[in-house]
DNA sequence: AGCACGCCGACT
DNA sequence: GTCGGCGTGCTC
C-alpha cells in the first residue's frame, strides 16, 4: 500500500502546516481536503482541516504520529471555501490553522454534531378551528394561543410565542393533549406572511438595481452610495428577491448594532425564504445551525455580523454588505481581518456581484469607485417623509463658556424643552475628564503601565485608564508637590451630564456610554424610557449615534470635535465627518425637522466648511484631492509592531530600542512616518507600539509586506526582544 | 500561544 | 537540599 501523510491546518498560532499518519486501517481513499481530524499535538489533542495529502514528508518516522479521529466521512469545506480562508491566510498574515478555527462557528470545528436539526411546528387542528371563543373562555391562555394560531392560519415556530410575556409551554401543552393543537417536526421552517407592500422604486432606486441584476452572473462591486432615509433597505429587498427567484442564496453582513431582532424581522417579513441569522449574541448551537443550513443550501439567506462572511455557501447568488464604512466589519484582535474586504474577495472569486451601502463612503472605497474598481451607484434623493435638518456651527472663540456649553446650545436646549421635544448631546468620551493635572506644579495624571493619561470618574471616584483597565483612587493632594490644587481639564458624559442637570434640574437626563450600558439590557431601557417621548436629554458617546433612531429628538449637540480635526490618527477626520453625517441624518426624520448645532473653535476649517455646506460626497472628494496634492497615496498602510517585553524595566529598553528600530529598519521604497503618539497597550506583560507605514505607490498588502517582514526578521535575530507584526486590515487594494 | 526543561538565587 | 522565577526551545 503506498504511504500517504495529511496535512493538517492545526489550531495553533504556527504558521505552517502539520503532517500526521493516517489510522492504521484506513486507505487513501478514506480521506479528502476539507475534512476535520483530531490530531495529538505536544500534550494535548487539538482540532484540524485536512488541507492536502502528499506522499512523502521531510520528517523521520520516529517524529510522526497518527491523527486521533476522523470526524467526516465526507469534506466539511469543499475547495472553493478552503481557498477562501487560505488566502485570508496569506492575505492578514495569521496562522492558516487559526484562521480556520476562528472562522468556523465552535460547534462546527470540534463537535461531531453535523445534522440540521428539525424544526417544530404547531398549528390548530381541524376540530379546534371550529371552536368559538366561548368555549375556551375558562382558560384565557389558551385562548389568546389558540387566537394567535388561528390568526397566523399556518404552522408556526415556538419563537412565535416569544410575543407573549407569560409561559406559554404549559398552556399549549394541554392544547395538545386535548388534540386541539397538531404538532409537526419539519425540516424547513416554513415561510411566514408576507407584507408585499406597494413600493415603485424611484428612477434612481430602480437604476441601482437594474445595474446589479444586469451582472447578476458576473463579480462586480457595487459602492450604493445614499443617504440616510433614501431607500437602500428597498433596494436590497429588490435585489434580494430577484436573486432568489433565480434559486441562489444571498448573504448579507451588517454591523453589529444594527442586527437587531426588530430588522431581522421586517426581512423575514418581506421575503418569501427560508432566513438564517448569526451574530454574537447567539449561542453556539444557533450559530451552527444557521452556518450548516447556508451551507447546505437549505437557508436562501443568511443575515450576519462580521464572522458570517467565511460561513460557505450552496449556491451563491449576491452578498450585500451594509454600512460599508463601518469599523466594526474590521476585527481587531487575534486574526485581523477586514470582512467588507473577504465579502470581495470571496464575491470575486464565486463571479457573484457584491453591493456595498453606505450613507458615507469609506475614503478607500470612493477612491476605488473613482478609479472603476467599484462601480457607483447613488440615491440622491430622499423618500417622502423626510426632510433635512440643518446644521450649525457655533463659534467658540473667545465665547465664555458653561462648562463646555455655549450660550446659544444652552438657549436651544431650552426652547427645545419648552415644545416637549427631546436633545442629544454628543461627547466622544467617557468618564468626567481626560485629564487630572496640579494648578501648581503642572503634574498630570499618567497611567504607569502605558503611556496614557488617566481619565477621571467622578461617579466611583476613580482614575481609570482607557488602555489596559488600570484603575486608581483620585488622590486629594499632587503626588509630586503635595499641594492640594488638582483640577479636571477636558470634558467627557459625566462632566456634561452634570453641568446639564444644574442646567435643567427637572429634565430627565440620561447617559449613554460604555459605563451606564454595560448591564444587559440597559440600552434597552434607554429605548424603551426615550420612546415613551416627552422633554428628556440624552448624553452620549458615539454609540448613541448608530442604528436607534428616535424620532422625537429634534435637536442634536455635538460638544468635542476639535479633537477629530487634529488628531494624528489618519482616519479620525473621515470618521468625524463620517459621525457628523449620520447624526444629521438621523436628526428628527419624519414629521419633525432636526436641528444638529457643532461646537467648534475652528468654523473655517475647510474639512467642517465644505462637509457643512456641501455634504459628505463634496467632503470626502475633497479630502481625497488633498491627499493627491500632498502626494500621500490615497490610503496608508498602518501597521502595529507589537513588541513583547518581559517586565517593567524591559518597558524602558523597548521605549528607547523603538526610537532606535525605527531609524535602523531599511524598507527600501517603504517609509515610516514615524510612531503615532498613541499610547502603548500593555496587558500580561505585552507591549504594543503603533507605527504609521506608508507606501509610496499603490501596492498590494503583501507585497508590502514581503519588504518589511524580512528587514524586521534581522532586527528580531540581532535583538533580544520579541516580536511579531500585526496588520491592521484596511486598505486592501 | 502553551508547555516543559533547565539554570540560578533564596529560603523552610 | 528544593522551591520558584524566567529564558529557551518545541510542537507533526
Amino acid at each position: 500500500m503506498p504511504k500517504f501523510y495529511l496535512n493538517v491546518a492545526v489550531d495553533t498560532p504556527l504558521n505552517r502546516l502539520f503532517d500526521y499518519l493516517p489510522l492504521s486501517d484506513n486507505h487513501r481513499s478514506d480521506y479528502a481536503l476539507g475534512q476535520r481530524v483530531t490530531v495529538p499535538f505536544g500534550r494535548t489533542l487539538k482540532s484540524g482541516i485536512i488541507l492536502s495529502i502528499s506522499s512523502n514528508t521531510e520528517l523521520n518516522a520516529k517524529q510522526l504520529k497518527p491523527i486521533a479521529e476522523l470526524l467526516d466521512s465526507s469534506p466539511l469545506l469543499c475547495a472553493k471555501d478552503i481557498a477562501l480562508y487560505k488566502w485570508a491566510a496569506s492575505y492578514y498574515h495569521h496562522p492558516i490553522g487559526e484562521v480556520f478555527a476562528q472562522s468556523l462557528p465552535k460547534k462546527i470545528r470540534s463537535g461531531k454534531l453535523l445534522s440540521v436539526e428539525l424544526t417544530t411546528l404547531y398549528s390548530l387542528s381541524k376540530n379546534s378551528l371550529s371552536l368559538k371563543e366561548s368555549d375556551i373562555k375558562r382558560s384565557p391562555r389558551q385562548a389568546t394561543l389558540w387566537r394567535h394560531l388561528k390568526e397566523m392560519s399556518q404552522p408556526v415556530e415556538s419563537d412565535s410565542f416569544a410575543l407573549f410575556d407569560w409561559d406559554w409551554r404549559s398552556p399549549l401543552k394541554s392544547m395538545v393533549k386535548k388534540g386541539w393543537v397538531n404538532v409537526s417536526q419539519e425540516h424547513i421552517q416554513p415561510v411566514t406572511n408576507i407584507d408585499t407592500p406597494d413600493f415603485t422604486p424611484n428612477p434612481a432606486q430602480q437604476a441601482a438595481i437594474d445595474s446589479v441584476m444586469q451582472s447578476a452572473d458576473t463579480y462586480n462591486t457595487f459602492l450604493l452610495d445614499g443617504v440616510t432615509g433614501s431607500g437602500k433597505t428597498e433596494v436590497y429587498l429588490q435585489l434580494i428577491q430577484q436573486v432568489l427567484s433565480s434559486g441562489k442564496q444571498v448573504l448579507v453582513l451588517l454591523p453589529e448594532i444594527t442586527l437587531t431582532p426588530q430588522l431581522a424581522g421586517r426581512f423575514k417579513k418581506r421575503l418569501a425564504s427560508h432566513l438564517v441569522i448569526s451574530h454574537s449574541g447567539l449561542n453556539d448551537t444557533q450559530r451552527a445551525q444557521a452556518w450548516l443550513q447556508f451551507k447546505q443550501g437549505s437557508a436562501q439567506i443568511l443575515l450576519g455580523t462580521r464572522s458570517a462572511v467565511f460561513t460557505p455557501m450552496q449556491k451563491p447568488g449576491l452578498i450585500i454588505l451594509d454600512e460599508e464604512h463601518d469599523a466594526s466589519f474590521k476585527q481587531q484582535e487575534g486574526f485581523r481581518y477586514s470582512a467588507r474586504d473577504i465579502a470581495i474577495t470571496r464575491a470575486r472569486n464565486d463571479n457573484i456581484p457584491i453591493v456595498l451601502g453606505t450613507a458615507t463612503p469609506s475614503l478607500e472605497s470612493l477612491y476605488n469607485a473613482q478609479h472603476e474598481r467599484f462601480k457607483h451607484l447613488t440615491l440622491p434623493e430622499r423618500t417622502a417623509g423626510a426632510s433635512h435638518p440643518d446644521i450649525h456651527l457655533i463659534d467658540c472663540k473667545n465665547q465664555q463658556l458653561d462648562n463646555h456649553l455655549s450660550k446659544p446650545l444652552l438657549t436651544s436646549i431650552a426652547k427645545t424643552l419648552a415644545r416637549n421635544e427631546q436633545v442629544i448631546l454628543f461627547v466622544n468620551r467617557r468618564g468626567f475628564a481626560p485629564v487630572l493635572m496640579c494648578h501648581s506644579c503642572g503634574w498630570v495624571g499618567q497611567c504607569r503601565r502605558c503611556d496614557s493619561r488617566l481619565v477621571i470618574h467622578k461617579k466611583s471616584n476613580l482614575l481609570k485608564c482607557h488602555h489596559c483597565g488600570v484603575e486608581h483612587t483620585v488622590p486629594t493632594t499632587c503626588p509630586d508637590c503635595q499641594q492640594a490644587e488638582l483640577f479636571p481639564l477636558g470634558l467627557g458624559t459625566e462632566r456634561i451630564e452634570e453641568t446639564i442637570n444644574s442646567h435643567f434640574p427637572n429634565i430627565p437626563v440620561t447617559r449613554i456610554d460604555r459605563d451606564s450600558t454595560r448591564r444587559k439590557d440597559a440600552m434597552q431601557e434607554v429605548i424603551d424610557q426615550v420612546q415613551k417621548g416627552g422633554a428628556q436629554i440624552l448624553i452620549g458617546t458615539q454609540m448613541l449615534a448608530k442604528g436607534h433612531h428616535f424620532p422625537n429628538v429634534t435637536l442634536v449637540g455635538m460638544l468635542d470635535i476639535d479633537a477629530g480635526l487634529f488628531s494624528c490618527d489618519f482616519r479620525a477626520s473621515e470618521r468625524m465627518c463620517q459621525l457628523i453625517t449620520q447624526v444629521a441624518g438621523r436628526a428628527g426624520r419624519e414629521e419633525k425637522t432636526g436641528r444638529v448645532l457643532i461646537q467648534t473653535h475652528h468654523p473655517d476649517h475647510p474639512l467642517l466648511t465644505t462637509l457643512i455646506q456641501k455634504g459628505y460626497a463634496s467632503f470626502a472628494k475633497q479630502a481625497l484631492i488633498e491627499r493627491q496634492q500632498a502626494q500621500l497615496p490615497p490610503y496608508h498602510y498602518q501597521a502595529l509592531l507589537r513588541v513583547n517585553a518581559m517586565h517593567e524595566k524591559a518597558v524602558l529598553e523597548f521605549l528607547d530600542d523603538t526610537q532606535q528600530l525605527i531609524s535602523q529598519i531599511q524598507l527600501g521604497d517603504v517609509s515610516i512616518l514615524g510612531p503615532v503618539p498613541a499610547p502603548m497597550l500593555k496587558r500580561a506583560g505585552r507591549f504594543r507600539y503603533q507605527l504609521l507605514l506608508q507606501a509610496p505607490q499603490r501596492k498590494p498588502l503583501h507585497q508590502f509586506l514581503s519588504t518589511l517582514l524580512p528587514a524586521i526578521g534581522q532586527l528580531k535575530s540581532a535583538r533580544k526582544i520579541r516580536w511579531s507584526i500585526d496588520i491592521d486590515p484596511i486598505d486592501l487594494y
